[in-house]
DNA sequence: GTTTTTGCAAAGTATTTGCAAATGG
DNA sequence: CCATTTGCAAATACTTTGCAAAAAC
């Protein structure tokens, strides 16, 4: 049956991703929730970031190099990740989802979902260059 | 100076990756190599596709769950990932390289490169679903 | 009271690295 | 010979998991 019943913990880790738009990893995520729950466990912070990915309430960001980031907004867009300082940024871009049809058109199988990364020098680390 | 050697397990890796057209796992060359050089260590074998990806001869592909992917194949195409099989497979469409431009145009910074990948059911896993 | 969730620690993957020996040029 | 590469093993990074106690309902 799998009811799902309440934590703070779980609460607070939802509460944390929806506040910031640095697409933590879930080591940073644990840093942050620990100064409210000092004995939260980094475990416990998986275990509920995989559980609020799989209810589609947040986001898991697979990019190359290192852990994976989550996303609080669920929301259709795409992510520029810096080789240099590592960032994953929001890229303001015009609609692609086109771009699903496009390989739906000659695939045989099923395509549900995408993810388009986009990678380079972000505009902080492009000054510094 | 750093310049470059032969080596023969280098070339043995390049060569499997040339003649194969599943995407495999640093393991799963390893795996392959061994049948001819039965004494490479999987540390060669992450180290040679490291060397191989930096120059440009191969492709590195992070895909959502699981290690990472290599392709012998470094023309523009995109990617497939079998939620079920775990299957990696490239994708026949039309050319989207317009997508970077497309994110270029808001972006404060360089982007350098991108890429796509769908996820879903390849056609055999659909077949038995 | 029963079920789910937690904290802790240990285990499980995937990948990298230090070092002495082997190989390449 | 000198520089690079290798094999081996240990180390590291990230993530999952077993289990008894705590929290939710």
């Amino acid at each position: 049956m799998a009811t799902l019943k309440y934590s703070r913990q779980r609460e607070s880790i939802k509460e944390n991703l929806m506040h910031r738009r640095d697409h933590p990893t879930a080591d940073m995520i644990y840093t942050d929730i620990r100064k409210i729950y000092p004995n939260i466990s980094l475990g416990t912070v998986y275990r509920n970031l995989a559980l609020l990915s799989d209810l589609g309430e947040i986001r898991k960001l697979t990019v190359d190099g290192g852990a994976d980031r989550f996303d609080g907004n669920i929301s259709p867009h795409n992510h520029f990740t810096c080789r240099r300082c590592g960032a994953v940024l929001d890229l303001d871009m015009e609609d692609i989802s086109r771009i699903k049809q496009s390989a739906e058109q000659r695939f045989h199988g099923v395509i549900e979902s995408y993810s388009v990364n986009f990678y380079g020098l972000c505009e902080n680390c492009t000054e510094k260059s």
